[in-house]
DNA sequence: CGACAAGTTGATGTTACTCAAAAGTGGTGG
DNA sequence: CCACCACTTTTGAGTAACATCAACTTGTCG
């Protein structure tokens, strides 16, 4: 499976990612793979959404990888979240007049509107709702681990959680996977300076934890790193 | 208004809060007033829900401070974010077996079963989801608070979002609030270790742009914090 | 080849942490 | 009412982690 699949812009199966969430009817995966024909694709390094515009309908990305952002005044700017292959942009459950966070296209990515469920008890709302709460355990973890952990750590951590992601969409082998980011992302991710976080990539390198090269992430030794950042995954929460 | 609201355990009218959220129909109304006849109440410093463990069905804050929480093996805790009076915990749009987070009360609370929406559509759903809307917000602005401001920075934006938060439901004046939380506390939210937030709040005391005193924050000059932690209100969003 | 973005390095500065102890605060029981 | 206790706040001195600034190198793509 692997390398075809650490290709950059490997779409994803929205059928199959969802009915990971829900058991989906045929009605549902039909809506899906419908879906999945009406594309949109934004360049990379471009806006999807901007901040305090009106909100386009939910979108599900279908490649590529995308960012949450927020960029202070002053020209600081921290990614507040990623948004990675399966992941859900929006909701149905109200009326949010405005983005409250802009949203920025890392590589170039594609995008499909999301269907909307048929009735608000089905299993596709159900996919929708679990999707948000794995997006709202996500958000709760980079809050940890900006608050808490050190370079290293944060370093560990999100790459930990990046592989999580990635593996569940097919896109990442037990070891290894595409990270589209430059280290000012990172940095801007992790909350530190580009200059430290390539000195903490360094560092880890020659600890022999991990490596970066190419755009691929190989994660050498995870039980170090995830002892490291006392990494633990979602799904401890879902049994 | 002011002074009687400023005390600890105050109460929350779940009614009007929740109305400014959607347009309540009476029956809706009448639900919320019956749900704050069945209390709950959890002694400060004890779990209110522990992290791991089966969900209970959703509640909502009627009286006292909580806080989620993540702990980590070293004994390091990161606040991940505040409930105040008025906030709704949980959600029945899915099945969510465990906890993703720890809930800790901060102070004594008081908590009450939220009314299960009649229908999907109606405007106690809206309400909800608006509040989770909200909820998302504050943890976006906790993330670029922890990953890009500064000492003074963080405590000025926090200061000013606990103001806001509590204004909405009436217990806040313009420039003071109860802050129930001591500089330890503080700490764990904003990132820091007590011994820095004690200095930083000295100097921003000294530079005469807030006090706090005997559980009482005063924001003595808001558009001098305003502009220093580049603060944006949710309404802004909402327009 | 040349240009531009990304990555790397060194020197130095600053912010925030650590450790340790003292001083203040509030509650409790004798 | 006082003595005591636990907790919180405050202070000082020394240190570690991360930021800043500026230059240099490498890689990529036309």
């Amino acid at each position: 499976m692997v390398n075809g699949n650490l290709a950059f812009g490997q779409r994803v199966g929205l059928a199959s990612r969802f009915s990971q969430l829900a058991p989906l009817d045929p009605v549902e995966l039909r809506a899906l793979e419908d879906a999945e024909t009406a594309l949109r694709t934004v360049g990379a390094h471009r806006e999807i959404f901007e901040e305090g515009r009106p909100v386009a309908p939910p979108s599900i990305v279908v490649s590529g990888w995308a960012a949450r952002s927020r960029v202070f005044a002053d020209g600081r700017r921290q990614i507040l979240g990623l948004l990675l292959p399966g992941d859900l942009i929006g909701s149905w459950r109200h009326r949010q007049p405005r983005a409250a966070t802009g949203t920025l296209a890392l590589t170039e990515v594609t995008l499909c509107p999301a269907p909307r469920p048929a009735s608000p008890d089905g299993a596709l709302a159900e996919a929708y709702a679990r999707s948000a709460a794995l997006d709202e355990f996500y958000l709760y973890r980079q809050i940890a681990r900006l608050g808490r952990l050190s370079a290293r750590e944060r370093v560990a951590d999100l790459l930990l959680e990046v592989r999580e992601r990635l593996a569940v969409v097919g896109l990442a082998s037990p070891d290894r996977f595409p990270l589209r980011m430059t280290q000012e992302l990172l940095a801007d991710t992790l909350g530190l300076t580009s200059v430290h976080v390539n000195r903490t990539l360094q560092s880890l390198r020659r600890d022999g934890l991990l490596d970066l090269a190419g755009g691929i992430a190989y994660l050498k030794n995870i039980d170090v790193l995830t002892r490291l950042a006392d990494h633990r995954s979602p799904e401890l929460y879902e049994g």
